[in-house]
Formats: C-alpha cells, sequence, structure tokens
DNA sequence: CTTGACAGGTATACAGCGTACACCTAGTGT
DNA sequence: ACACTAGGTGTACGCTGTATACCTGTCAAG
C-alpha cells in the first residue's frame, strides 16, 4: 500500500491528471464537497501541489467544463441545420446529466474558454451553413442560450407534494392536509399538478418527463428560427 | 453617533429588517461580499444575534428572493393572455435589473417559497385563463423555464474583443492580434461579432441590446405557444 | 412586589475553505 | 561538477457559516 501510493506519487502530476480526478471526485460526492484540499488528498498529495498545475479553483472548474465539453459528440456531417443543431444539443445533454455538477459549474463561469468558445462556434457555423443570416444567427444563438448546453433552467419543480412511493415517510393524512393546502393557496398549480399526476398515473410513474419536457421546449425553439429564417426576417426593419 | 448606534439597537431586530439590510447590502456591495458577518456589521449586531431571525444562510437568500418577488408589478387585469404573461415577465425583467445578484441567486435556490409558488401559480393562471389545457400549460411552464424571472442564461458573450473605448487598457495592435486569432480560430463567431459591430456602429455602441435579445427570445416562445393553442396541441397524440 | 419564563443580543469556539509564502529536493542541461 | 528549475511540502492567514453556552431586559402570573 505504502509503495503503491509512493509509487504512484513518483509519477508526477499534471494537469490533466489533476482534472480528470476532479472530475471523477465530483462525480462520486457531488460539487459542494469538491474542494482543493479533498481533490489534493484523492491524489496523495499536499493541497498546495495542485496550484503547480492550475492556477486557482476558478480555473480547475474551467477546466473541467472542457473535459465534459470534450466528451459532447461532434456535429453529424450532411445532414439539415435543423438535425444538426438538434443532435448536438441532445449529445451535449446526455454529457450533461452524466455530470450533474456540471449545470452549476457552467452557470457560474465567467471566463470563457477555447473549448467553449469553439463549441459556440460550432452551432453558430450550423446556422450559417443552413443559410441563416449573420444577423438572424446571431439572435437565434442568444434565444437558444444555456439550452446550447442540454439543460433547462429548471424553474418549475412539480415535484410537490408527492413523495417516494417506496418510503412514504410523511402520513397519507398529512399528505392529504398538504394537498388541500395547494389546493386553497395555489389553485392554478394544483390543477395541473393533478393532470399531470393522472395523465402520468399511466405512464412512467410520479415526477415530470424531464427528456420530453426539454425536447419540447427545444423544439418549440427550433420551429420559431426555422419560421424567421424562411421569412427572411431581419433584426432592423 | 454612540447613542445613535445605541438607540438604533433598542429598537429590536426582526426578520424584515434583515432581509431588507441584507437586500440593500447586497445591492450595494455584491453577492460574493454579503456574509452574515457584514450583514450583521451593518446592522449594528453581532453575527449570531442574525440566527434568531432566519435559521440559516440559505433561508437568508430565500428571503432576499421573497423581497424582490414582492416588487414584480401584479398582472394587469382584463388582457389577453399573451399580454398579461409578456408584461409580467417584463416587469420581474425590471425587478431582477435592479438586483443583479439575484439571478444567482434565484438559481441556486432548492426550496421554493410561498411567495415564489405564488408567482409561478398567477402565470399557470394566465395560461388556463387564456384557454390553454392543463396538458399545454404544464408543458408550456417548463418551456418558460427561468425565463419566467425576465432573464436568459446568457452563455453567449459576444463582447469578447471589445473593450471599453473611454478606456482602452490594451493597445491597438494588440486588440488586432487578437481578432486575427479569433479569425482563424472561431471563424464562424468571428463572421457574426463583425456583422453585429457593423449594425450596431450606427444604433447604440457596441456590445449587445440585451433587452432587445430578451423580448426577441420570449416572443419566440409566446408566439411558439399561441400557435400549438390555435391547433389544439396535445402532448399525448 | 416578587419571580420566573422567555425573546433576543452576546461571546467564544470550531471546522472548513482558498491560497500566499517560504522551503526543500530530485533531475537536467551545460 | 554545478546552477537551474519543475514540482511537491509545511506552515500560516484571513475568511466563512454556525453550534453552544451565556447573559439581560421585559413582561405576566402568583
Amino acid at each position: 500500500m505504502t509503495q503503491l501510493a509512493e509509487a504512484a506519487r513518483r509519477v508526477p502530476l499534471n494537469r490533466d491528471r489533476v482534472l480528470q480526478a476532479a472530475v471523477t471526485l465530483a462525480d462520486e460526492v457531488g460539487l459542494e464537497s469538491l474542494s482543493m484540499r479533498r481533490l489534493a488528498q484523492e491524489l496523495g498529495v499536499v493541497p498546495m501541489a495542485l496550484y503547480k498545475h492550475v492556477a486557482n479553483k476558478e480555473e480547475l472548474l474551467d477546466g473541467m467544463v472542457d473535459t465534459i465539453v470534450g466528451e459532447i459528440d461532434p456535429p453529424v456531417p450532411d445532414a439539415p441545420w435543423k438535425t444538426m443543431v438538434r443532435l448536438r444539443v441532445l449529445s451535449a445533454r446526455v454529457a450533461l446529466l452524466r455530470h450533474p455538477w456540471a449545470r452549476p459549474v457552467i452557470e457560474t463561469r465567467t471566463n470563457t474558454t477555447p473549448a467553449v468558445l469553439e463549441y459556440m462556434d460550432s452551432f453558430v457555423g450550423m446556422f450559417l451553413a443552413g443559410g441563416f443570416s449573420e444577423d438572424l444567427t446571431h439572435h437565434v444563438m442568444h434565444a437558444l442560450g444555456s439550452r446550447m448546453w442540454g439543460f433547462t433552467q429548471e424553474v418549475f419543480d412539480d415535484s410537490a407534494g408527492k413523495g417516494a412511493k417506496d418510503q412514504p415517510r410523511i402520513t397519507a393524512e398529512a399528505q392529504a392536509a398538504m394537498a388541500r393546502h395547494m389546493e386553497e393557496s395555489y389553485p392554478n398549480l394544483f390543477r395541473i399538478a393533478v393532470a399531470a399526476a393522472h395523465d402520468e398515473e399511466s405512464v412512467v410513474g410520479n415526477g415530470c418527463d424531464d427528456q420530453f419536457e426539454f425536447e419540447f421546449a427545444l423544439d418549440l425553439l427550433l420551429d420559431g428560427f426555422e419560421r424567421l429564417h424562411q421569412r427572411n426576417w431581419t433584426s432592423h426593419g
């Protein structure tokens, strides 16, 4: 054990090994438990050693994002712009779903790394190649926004009031009281929650089908883009 | 001064005063400088005193969000759903723009407070009142996502390469070199950046018109919603 | 008029964080 | 043989959120 760790330490650290370790550590213990100290420990090294390979924690996070950007499939060739964009976004989505910590990290980046710029550049390229004007492409990129990464900014959590059915930690009556309270206070939310629950009863269980919601919103946008493109929309006049 | 502070301290703290102070402090010094200690100091009180009024920092942030939710105008009555939704979102936008720290805070909330639930409920209500089915309303709410708060997850920062013109911190040749590098590495981004810069030269200056981009994306979504509604779209079949 | 509960402010302390700075050490090119 | 350097180490600082115990002024009940 000691000699093994010793041998492992003989192989000098480098940036890639640090980033890789950070990614898998974040995968395992979550972003909030990813500290420089913990990461160093995982690598059998003293915390300050990391700073020989990354300037600071921000740069570490930047590098981690780059790592997972590398996991996204390249654009499929010879396809209409819409499928190209759609597939690449969905590919990004599966990469991001593999690393739950990635979303908050991407959201808080302030420095855009080359890998990220290249990723964005590819989207711009797909629109331009699809015949979009530079003007329309510009605004379309803004409208796409973070959906380019395959995630929605989920702000609409409709899992309220439904506990995991295999572990009913609250009594049925407490749940009923909660439902009654919700019906009084948020009647509209209540209506669609009930409707959704009723629908899903025959489908997948409870909770929302995230994948469906995501594709729904994505296609809504892409269709909108297409329509503007067809009518030669311009931002000024 | 001493007696003034003393007198102020005689008036006991309460939750609202804590939240209000937190909001204005965050407005002034930014989110990253809002610590319990700093906030306590601002209130002329020892840090732990705050914990008599908020359970912990998370709850403080929740309360701060509630505060600014309260600044959002109520829905305008007697208007078609589209204008109602549009206006309320834009009202949220001005509230959020007053408090730059609010976006990241909202994004990281895990507990949905009653005020937020009520805000979401009002949107559901507007769609339902507009004749939307419960099914469509549900998915439309997901698609709206964080745009409900009046901000786009801005991931597409096209301010690259353009310094503030009143303070040219980098030489013209360095800037030219950067542009050349960008042209080589990210040709598509370069194209639309150039096009946008050219357009804006006659308009407002450099940088993007955030408000325009936001309304562009919002209207794209709302139009999409309308179309689905008109054709009686359903999620299953 | 006393007493005792309690709301609310205080003091101290702890574990954790990112990271600056000084140091050491093994390997390399001259 | 020797200086240089890349890379790992040890210590320390200032900051964070917050647990725990303590104190004090106010007010209601006996």
